[in-house]
RNA sequence: GUGAUCGUAGCUCAAUCGGUUAGAGCGUCGGACUGUGGCUCCGAAGGCUGAGGGUUCAAGUCCCUUCGGUCACCCCA
């Protein structure tokens, strides 16, 4: 075998395309109900907007990103997220002068150079929305809201939604520092990794599985105890209207998601069913975004979710996707002398968005009907020059295999109706 | 970036202690009295055993390297 696609990358065949075109129909269609609108940004952007936008500690950052040099020396990133791009357009195209909050849409692929493992590939897609310019907490609740009401529309019944607060740049310093104390003096109980935590980056210390680890960190300090009034309300009122809405959540202090860009608001929802990789959507609040880009300061909310891994979710939960066959009528040629006139039927047949085909292998009557039998096609027209000569087709059902006899001159109309009916 | 595990037809898998022309099921294609599918029966095509090197009289089988898959860590969708 001489050439694969890239590590990491796979063909979606038709079969999986067809469900994740469904599963795209349908976010479209919510995500335009609550009021978003599409976007369409390039596929890859300057690193910088990157680098910038997600923050050059991330690991994102650091070690995940394609960078490469175009002909002109510059330096370009095929995109990891879709948040910065968006931020980026929103102000590089000034749509703070439209109405507020703009919402927006997108959906597309994303790329990490990762090790591939469940859930996770090289080139991945991800639908997202982003609400930018309004700190209504309202705005937070309906985020979450779209994302968990779009996961049920799907067919999707286990899921888990997580939420936090991360609180505001002035919070988390603050706590921070407390969590380093908090840590440093039992740093004893803490796992070699955790140790190094402690100044790497303290806030995953709640993500270690180690059971001592575990009963440490079950009695720190928590970031949502030292929000300040402003970020504290915030969240109440993000909880208050989830409530009002039926929607059951867990707050998760330790659920700090790894962009830099969050603050207040973050969650995420996990399917059980899925493996390491859980988390199938996620996102937060950004209300520091736009203006680290050079922008006015402009809030900002989001989420993204992982198509693979919905498409798997849904695999694992055993919902079916509707999925519907296009072709519908097989033109069976008896004679090749009538082949002109089969074609000339068949687009006849298209150009009234009737799902048409015929044979183009040169196979025997018997043939073609075992591959449109195979093929799935629901009716079969027989055309030969007996046919063509009295002017009358035998139309065949495919599951039933009853025939019936229908006038050539009135075939079009005869199928455009029964399609029409469907 | 780290670790574990695997790599034989399109797919799922066989192949005794290394031992002749690497098999099967499914799928694909064709046929079963001349213009009618699905079931059944018959037949055909399809593999440099992921790639490269080594050990051996002999390698799908043992060793090394490399590429890729899978799973986990890190982290995330």
């Amino acid at each position: 075998m001489q050439f694969r696609a890239p590590k990491g990358t796979t063909d979606i065949l038709s079969d999986i395309a067809t469900k994740w075109q469904y599963l795209e129909r349908k976010a479209t269609e919510l995500f335009k109900a609550y009021g978003y609108k599409p976007i369409i940004t390039p596929i890859f952007e300057n690193t910088e907007v990157f680098q910038r936008g997600i923050g050059s500690s991330t690991d994102i950052v650091q070690k995940e990103m394609y960078t490469f040099e175009d002909k002109g020396g510059r330096s370009l990133t095929l995109r990891p997220e879709g948040t910065a791009p968006v931020i980026r357009a929103y102000i590089e195209r000034n749509m703070n002068q439209l109405p507020q909050p703009v919402k927006l849409y997108y959906m597309g692929p994303m790329f990490r150079y990762e090790r591939p493992q469940a859930g996770r590939y090289r080139q991945f897609w991800q639908m997202g929305v982003e609400a930018i310019g309004s700190d209504d907490p309202a705005i937070d609740a309906e985020s979450i809201l779209l994302l968990m009401n779009y996961f049920k529309a799907v067919g999707l019944k286990e899921l888990i939604l997580y939420i936090n607060s991360m609180g505001c740049e002035s919070d988390r310093p603050k706590y921070i520092q407390v969590l380093r104390e908090y840590a440093g003096e039992n740093r004893k109980r803490l796992c070699r990794d955790c140790q190094k935590r402690i100044e790497l980056n303290p806030l995953r210390l709640f993500d270690c599985k180690d059971e001592s680890c575990l009963v440490v960190m079950g009695d720190a300090p928590k970031l949502i105890d030292y929000l300040d009034e402003g970020c504290r309300r915030h969240f109440g009122t993000v909880k208050h209207y989830l409530e009002m809405q039926g929607m059951t959540y867990i707050i998760k202090p330790e659920l700090v998601r790894g962009l830099d860009y969050y603050t207040k608001t973050t969650f995420e929802i996990v399917s059980p069913l899925l493996g390491a990789q859980n988390a199938i959507g996620g996102g937060g609040r950004y209300d520091r975004l736009v203006e680290e880009f050079g922008g006015p300061p402009t809030p900002g909310m989001g989420f993204a979710l992982g198509t693979e891994r919905l498409a798997i979710a849904i695999e694992e939960e055993g919902v079916s996707i509707p999925t519907e066959d296009k072709n519908d009528v097989f033109i069976a040629v008896a004679d090749d002398v009538v082949k002109p006139a089969a074609i000339n039927l068949l687009y006849a047949l298209r150009s009234r968005s009737v799902g048409t085909d015929v044979d183009y292998m040169g196979r025997s009557l018997k043939a073609q009907l075992r591959a449109a039998s195979r093929r799935g096609f629901r009716y079969t027209v027989f055309l030969g020059s007996q046919e063509l000569e009295i002017g009358i087709v035998a139309i065949r059902d495919m599951e039933s295999g009853e025939q019936q006899e229908v006038k050539l001159s009135e075939l079009v109309q005869y199928f455009s109706g029964i399609m029409e009916r469907v």
